[in-house]
DNA sequence: TTGGGTGCAAAGAATTTGCAGCGAG
DNA sequence: CTCGCTGCAAATTCTTTGCACCCAA
């Protein structure tokens, strides 16, 4: 993982009054070197390999302050329970999941703010963030399908 | 609620072999009357007012049947349970999620189609629904915000 | 009638909390 | 040193399941 990375969350951690301790930067480094997107069940069984003394209520006091101070950001999705990946700034990006093998694609394109402004227009709701999911089939289930009759 | 509409139900549950009860025609007058998004404990309370007898199991096992049937779509919103609304045929929709109250309003217009078929290109994903959430003030709290001094 | 549905309570998961000892700053 | 952090286990909360009885079709 990229050091000034390390030492942002330090920093940001910090000014909070919080601790960057061995726990924190191992559920930091799992999430970075990755890069994926895992739930707390993930997280706790990726960290049990290299470190067998962690416990799971550190996994989820963890990542509630990882939330709370921004270093994470939670996805959300249909028919699966809440998965946790990096906040980098600058980083928008939305999800394709494949409905067939659950893989999940980030894709950047987005033109929301043209139809947002439209929508503030409408209904005087101002918005702030969103989010957008996308679910149907990645290429590799797609043209496994296209082999199978029907 | 519209007879129709609950005659159209019926059929769908009885092509699957289900039957239309007491609390499962409970539950969807609930649902359609109130035309709001509903997590199982606001269900269970809810109901529980019309009639205490029925318990909790059930309603877990009835949503879990209703969404299996299609006659529920379930919404996931960062930060809380998941939410359960009708599934209207027809009825294409996205939230607006007020950050301050909570409050969920729904907006039509969505131009995904257009973005779609570019994400597909570029990522050779096929894509077959898309969900969209929208975070922000609603106009009450938005207004109320301007009156404080920051 | 009869097979699916229900309430209830118990079981099983998931998440939170209390606490004594530990360790980053 | 200090005070926040941790592991552990117990407590709490959420969800599922087994079972005998009930009822929609």
């Amino acid at each position: 993982m990229e050091d000034y990375y390390i030492q942002a969350v330090k920093r940001k951690l910090k000014e909070s009054g919080y601790k960057l301790t061995g726990p924190r930067l191992a559920i930091l480094e799992i999430l970075a070197v990755e890069k994926g997107h895992f739930s707390i069940a993930d997280i706790y069984s990726k960290i049990r390999l290299k470190d067998k003394g962690i416990g799971i209520a550190t996994v989820y006091r963890t990542v509630d302050l990882f939330l709370e101070t921004g270093i994470l950001r939670v996805l959300t999705l249909k028919n699966s329970q809440p998965c946790f990946e990096l906040n980098r700034p600058g980083d928008h990006h939305h999800h394709l999941i494949c409905r067939n093998c659950g893989r999940i694609t980030e894709f950047e394109s987005c033109n929301f703010k043209s139809i947002a402004g439209e929508i503030e227009k409408k209904t005087r709701f101002r918005i702030e963030e969103h989010t957008l999911e996308a679910y149907g089939l990645c290429p590799e289930c797609s043209s496994q399908k296209e082999n199978l009759l029907y």
